[in-house]
DNA sequence: ATCCGTGAGCTTTTT
DNA sequence: GCTCACGGAT
């Protein structure tokens, strides 16, 4: 009966949904409606939602009434990738998709005059956000040493996140700490408003000011986008929810969203996994679609996983099952430490290569913290095996990179303060913090911009005339490329503006091997802009920085490229890899410490190990260590009790230098922390370690050449003074002469 | 203003 | 083990 009904559709849908299972084929046929599709790992949610959207294009539906919703940049590109290939590159380029953030800030920057703000907002990151909780710190007064600055921060955006402003925040503040974060809170808004710009957080809340207060802009999008969908449901927060509810509560409203409760990993963001639980409650004539077919594991993966997550207690109900083969055990992999975990990890890469005729790009290690990428890197290093780290530290963060922006951010919006502070001595200019506290002051007064007060620096009597000139150089030289911003191209604009800053030139001499590498950074953000000139249809330099304000490195991560990808369990989400490995099982790491003695906490980090399982397709490697390196302290522990929730059978110890069932029944013999230590690694002799000990003073005479830490080999000219006050000439070729302190400049003697 | 050493905090995870 | 703010010294 119901299979009929499905034909009997299916007669009238185009050919290319025929390839679907009956579930996917109905969650890609149900466009009208409000729609939830609970879609388990690997079990083609992606492909449903491309199908559903070129389905509804097919339809004759206009490009530009459909709206897709994703948190990640690369899940975006993905989907509109593969739309194109369904229906061609202009039609699919027309879809509105991409992040929650990058299509509200296009649409805030539209409209940005109705909330106050100029369409050439700033954009600030968490590091920025960051900088302006300490710079108001600074001038409330509040210590940097008792309140961390940090926690202060994640109290203001879980504020914003939840909706609550400072004036409610503030008044139901309990204690000490919320009234003083409430005091903060209230600034910090202030200055972000002056400064004409946003954080990620404003870009939700905008909206949501925006078509509370707008009725009419609200009608607009809601007419505009017909076809809303949202990915990874589970992991909106409050104010995205309710700007999803906004805009499908309009007359269109064909709400489809897309999730699985058991991948929620963002609780720590904000994300409210009841938007999911409750969305049957939300919209009572939803239609519910279950892919419980998995296409990408094993049986033994599979089971895994459903073992593990069936120790979490509030989940929709599912059953993920497979077609595929039951595939390889589990292998557990037991080292004595985290060095030892890299090798083992490597040693498999390399049978598995060997044996089973895989690339590099077939294998995937994935962990919980960044820093423990480390260890691996440097056994993958050592073996030349190449491997490239998805996410890390990100090239937008580097400090010259974060100038070069701020630079550019000044020149569309002057109203910047954080940038204009940021870059005003890169390179020195001469104008000192007490300088600057006088123009700020005297921009208070006036109610006008620091920039403006800089370009009226003159004006100021309490500042000396030196700074006075420097400022008002500053910004008429500011001025000049702002004036002219309009007229010329965006790359061009960028490229001589930031030859008139000197940065570069600053950079160039200093001519070290680091500063060479800024240089270079600088240089590759400039080739961006033209990169974007080629591709966009009306570039501007605005464009470009709310682009790069929204992207991170995870989505430039390059997966074509023939390597080993290293990756937290969070950045792999959505990825999938034949051979996956899970280093780092242990209690306080995986789970986390102080995740141990939260069963919600505990939860998330469980449903964490959920998404790494089954990122694997064919054969999966799990790895603990006995003690590792954490903060720089070796620290002893025990596996995770998350390996012992998968059932024994589909698991097989690999015997490395222990074996596993030796560490799991009680030892005979505890680890006893005073007993002498073991030898870690390969201990250093004694006489070779103390032969690597400097000599208090080095012998120094002149004609010799040092080592600097930062300008490199010298040559040493003349020598004064005794004791603490020993002194040094030494001609640097590249700094010319310097005057040195003994006690402080850590000089190497070059043998 | 600039350079250096010190000590605290950091490691969850990201748009 | 690393980074950053801070303080002391020049």
């Amino acid at each position: 009966m119901k299979l009929q009904l499905v034909k009997q559709a299916a007669g009238e849908l185009p050919d290319f949904l025929k390839g679907l299972n009956p579930e996917q084929l109905k969650a890609a046929a149900t466009t009208e409606g409000p729609l939830l599709i609970i879609a388990g790992a690997g079990s083609g949610k992606t492909r449903v939602v491309t199908f559903r959207i070129a389905y509804l294009l097919d339809k004759g539906i206009a490009p530009y009434n459909i709206l897709a919703l994703t948190f990640t940049n690369k899940a975006a590109h993905e989907m509109k990738e593969r739309i194109a290939t369904m229906v061609g590159d202009s039609t699919s380029s027309k879809v509105w998709a991409g992040t929650f953030h990058s299509i509200f800030a296009r649409i805030l920057r539209s409209e940005a005059e109705h909330l106050g703000y100029s369409p050439s907002f700033s954009i600030y990151d968490s590091d920025d956000s960051l900088s302006i909780v300490r710079a108001v710190m600074n001038t409330l007064g509040v210590s940097q040493q008792q309140v961390p600055p940090q926690g202060v921060r994640s109290r203001i955006s879980s504020a914003k996140n939840q909706m609550i402003g400072w004036q409610r925040y503030a008044a139901e503040a309990g204690n000490i700490l919320e009234k003083q974060t409430g005091q903060i809170y209230e600034e910090y808004e202030k200055r972000l408003r002056l400064n004409n710009a946003m954080d990620f957080d404003d870009l939700l809340i905008n909206i949501i000011n925006l078509f509370r207060n707008f009725p009419e802009i609200l009608k607009k999008y809601q007419d505009r986008f017909r076809y809303i969908h949202v990915d990874e449901y589970q992991d909106t927060n409050r104010a995205q929810y309710m700007a999803i509810k906004m805009l499908a509560a309009g007359q269109h409203g064909n709400l489809c969203v897309v999730g699985d409760d058991a991948q929620s990993i963002y609780k720590w963001r904000g994300a409210d996994i009841r938007n999911i639980l409750d969305f049957q409650n939300d919209y009572p004539d939803a239609a519910v679609v279950r892919l419980e077919q998995n296409y990408r594991s094993t049986k033994t993966i599979l089971s895994a996983a459903d073992d593990v997550i069936g120790n979490n207690r509030k989940q929709l109900a599912k059953k993920l099952w497979t077609d595929n083969p039951q595939g390889a055990k589990i292998s557990v992999l037991p080292a004595r430490d985290d060095r030892e975990e890299a090798d083992m990890i490597l040693k498999a890469v390399r049978s598995e290569m060997n044996e089973n005729f895989l690339a590099p790009k077939d294998f995937a290690i994935l962990y919980r913290t960044n820093a423990q990428s480390q260890a691996l890197e440097d056994s993958l290093r050592r073996a030349a095996v190449p491997y490239t780290i998805v996410g890390g530290v990100s090239f937008y963060k580097r400090k010259e990179v974060k100038d070069t922006v701020a630079y550019l951010r000044l020149l569309v919006n002057p109203n910047d303060s954080e940038s204009l502070l940021r870059v005003i001595n890169e390179p020195p200019r001469g104008i000192g913090a007490t300088s600057i506290q006088h123009i700020r002051t005297f921009a208070d007064e006036r109610n006008i911009s620091l920039f403006e007060a800089f370009a009226h620096a003159n004006e100021i009597t309490t500042i000396q005339k030196r700074a006075a000139v420097a400022a008002q150089t500053f910004t008429q030289m500011v001025q000049r490329f702002i004036d002219i911003k309009d007229d010329i191209p965006p790359t061009e604009l960028a490229v001589s503006f930031m030859e008139a800053t000197g940065l570069l030139r600053m950079l160039k001499d200093e001519n070290t091997e680091e500063s060479l590498d800024r240089w270079n950074n600088v240089q590759r953000l400039l080739s961006n802009i033209a990169e974007m000139t080629a591709r966009e249809e009306n570039p501007s330099l605005e464009a470009f920085l709310q682009q790069i304000a929204l992207v991170s490195d995870t989505d430039e991560a390059d997966t074509t490229k023939n390597r080993v990808a290293l990756m937290t369990m969070h950045a792999a989400k959505g990825l999938e890899f034949p051979v996956v490995f899970i280093a780092g099982m242990e209690q306080g790491l995986f789970p986390m410490g102080r995740a141990e003695n939260n069963a919600e906490e505990t939860e998330e980090e469980r449903r964490l190990f959920y998404v790494g399982i089954t990122r694997a397709r064919q054969k999966l490697y799990l790895s603990h260590a006995e003690r590792r390196f954490r903060f720089g302290e070796l620290v002893f522990s025990q596996p995770s009790r998350f390996v012992g929730e998968i059932r024994q059978e589909l698991l097989e110890v690999k015997a490395g230098t222990m074996s596993f069932q030796q560490r799991q029944a009680p030892p005979k013999q505890q680890v006893d922390f005073k007993a002498p230590r073991q030898p870690f690694f390969d201990e250093i002799p004694k006489d070779d370690f103390i032969s690597q000990v400097p000599p208090k003073q080095p012998k120094l005479r002149v004609g010799i050449k040092v080592k600097h830490a930062q300008f490199g080999v010298g040559t040493v000219q003349g020598l004064s003074g005794e004791g603490s006050k020993a002194q040094a000439v030494v001609y640097f070729p590249t700094f010319g002469k310097k005057h040195l302190m003994l006690e402080y400049a850590k000089l190497q003697v070059m043998g």
